[in-house]
DNA sequence: CTGAAAGCGCTTACAG
DNA sequence: CTGAAAGCGCTTACAG
């Protein structure tokens, strides 16, 4: 157990400077280069990243900024961006933090501190203090989940999303509708996806009623009940599926059967959607092949390699069970 | 940004042998501490984590070994380790290993390398393998989740859960009974809290039968759906609220109401099983808490002070609407 | 292609 | 209480 290169050089019969050249493919003879790898595989030899880092100001980590890991989103994100980092040879630090701005500002510096290579920034709402905390720190970053000029950004096309979703219901022939969406802090799911919903809408005569909960299912069943006590539409368009569960959850309670009295649509594409009773109509978008993508890129970035300002994901309508014709 | 350890010393007018004593609690005399404060505090200087590690040979990490990301048990206890990790200036570093056991001995090799002071294992089944692991890299190991002679376990209380359970479900005055678990190669989930709720049963006049299923609501959906055709319970007991949930999607494929004509419950205490119609009878585990737990023992553990070998965690019964009076 | 030396930023005996 | 020196395990110019 006691490896350090020196042993490897002593063993190898060679200097610690050409075992660090060996490793870091550096010119190397064939005979000696043979020599070495033989020693180094004998004896298990793996190197310290500590003493690496420590000269190379530079790890193998890179940091992952999430506002909380017990999200479907979240979860399938990570997965991918584990699975494509692991495979390059990094390793991802994750900092939940818990939806509190403040600690993602933080967890940027930290992460600085730590000396990563890398950061994948998932964050609801971007500021100014993300961004001077990403100039501050020099260190490439990658917005994954929103998009900003001032960085490298990979998205879900949410606006056309919301788009399809709106000719949908249309073409089911819905035009008394609710649209239950969430803060226009998050650009993303709060206004891009609503923007392309409006869209859909322009120059058809639905009446349409935009209202705004929050990401919580018990905050979407609270202002769902409310909802359905001042209006009657035939659908309940919802800006993601958390949502689209709680408003299932007060017509259920109200005794409102759905699809049949009322029609009800989400956005995300968990698990779970495919599970209830009655399956629900969503947009599929894909998370884990988001965080792979977004992994790779980082790893372009800290390569320094370009790579297009802003990435966008597909996504997918799946029609079931949830909306009725009308 | 020039800030090492020897800047620092220039500035206070003394040598990095007393910065380092400062910083390590060492004996400073109140005049030069105050002095040194002051200018550590002025330049925000922040000592170099690798430059540490590489001596004391040790780090800040805890890592944290997961067989899966997107489970709510997973996200759950991540995020109590996490935060309580946090707190004690520990970082949390996590392998997911995709349920695959090979990944799982070489994330703990992975771990050893990368010097963490100690590793919270999270893992379905104990081999032989991960024993000699834990053995051969001289660090301080927590179990969670499963109970094991050889590692310090922190565990819930699968046994008395089922047995909980199976009381319940007598009380309301089921007997005719199906179980639904899975592989008894998972210890605390298909043994214990299998043999606890049997103790329950013990004595009555019960008919019950037990199978066997995965950990997917998929393969439950599947199972139940096999079970249904076979045989005619009032209740199925499921091993894990996925596994309820799957049930309930079978027999609502199949036309039969829950609870009026079947009986379902769980284990797990999943946010959904309060959102889904009917609400699902369960056992609450308490995995945050669990989470933070873990994370206070494996600090001890690294600080070399006692803990009991084995910590039960509670739970409890949440009663539902998925269980009808018989 | 190869080796000796310096240095990354810190800590730890050892003197004083 | 304080400082000079050695060393943690590696990498990187610089000679040769």
């Amino acid at each position: 157990m006691i490896k350090t290169i020196s042993d490897i050089a002593a063993i190898a019969g060679v200097a610690k400077s050409t075992v660090s050249r060996y490793l870091n493919g550096g010119s190397v003879s064939q005979a000696t280069r043979q020599r070495i790898e033989k020693v180094i595989k004998e004896h298990q030899y793996v190197p310290n990243t500590f003493a690496q880092s420590l000269k190379a100001r530079k790890t193998n980590f890179i940091g992952t900024v999430v506002p909380r890991l017990d999200s479907f989103a979240s979860s399938q994100t990570l997965m991918g961006i584990d699975e494509q980092l692991r495979e390059a040879n990094y390793q991802m630090l994750i900092s939940n933090t818990s939806q509190d701005m403040k600690r993602e500002i933080e967890a940027i510096y930290d992460f600085a501190r730590q000396k990563v290579s890398g950061i994948i920034l998932l964050a609801a709402q971007i500021h100014d203090d993300h961004l001077k905390a990403a100039e501050e720190i020099n260190i490439p970053i990658l917005l994954l989940g929103q998009e900003n000029d001032r960085l490298h950004s990979l998205i879900h096309d949410d606006y056309h999303a919301g788009y399809a979703m709106g000719k949908h219901i249309l073409e089911m022939g819905h035009r008394n509708i609710a649209y239950l969406g969430v803060t226009e802090k998050d650009i993303a799911v709060g206004v891009r996806r609503k923007e392309g919903f409006k869209k859909s809408l322009e120059g058809t005569a639905c009446s349409i009623s935009y209202y705004e909960t929050g990401f919580k299912m018990t905050d979407a069943m609270k202002t769902a009940s409310e909802l359905l006590d001042e209006i009657s539409p035939s659908i309940i368009v919802c800006a993601t599926d958390n949502i689209a569960l709680g408003v299932m959850k007060a017509a259920y309670l109200k005794e409102i059967a759905i699809p049949k009295q009322l029609s009800v649509t989400g956005f995300g594409g968990y698990d779970i959607t495919e599970i209830i009773h009655p399956t629900l109509t969503t947009i599929r978008f894909f998370y884990k092949e988001a965080g792979k993508l977004a992994a790779h890129q980082i790893i372009k970035l800290v390569q320094e390699e370009q790579i297009d300002p802003v990435t966008t994901m597909e996504f997918e309508l799946l029609m079931r069970e949830s909306v009725d014709k009308r």
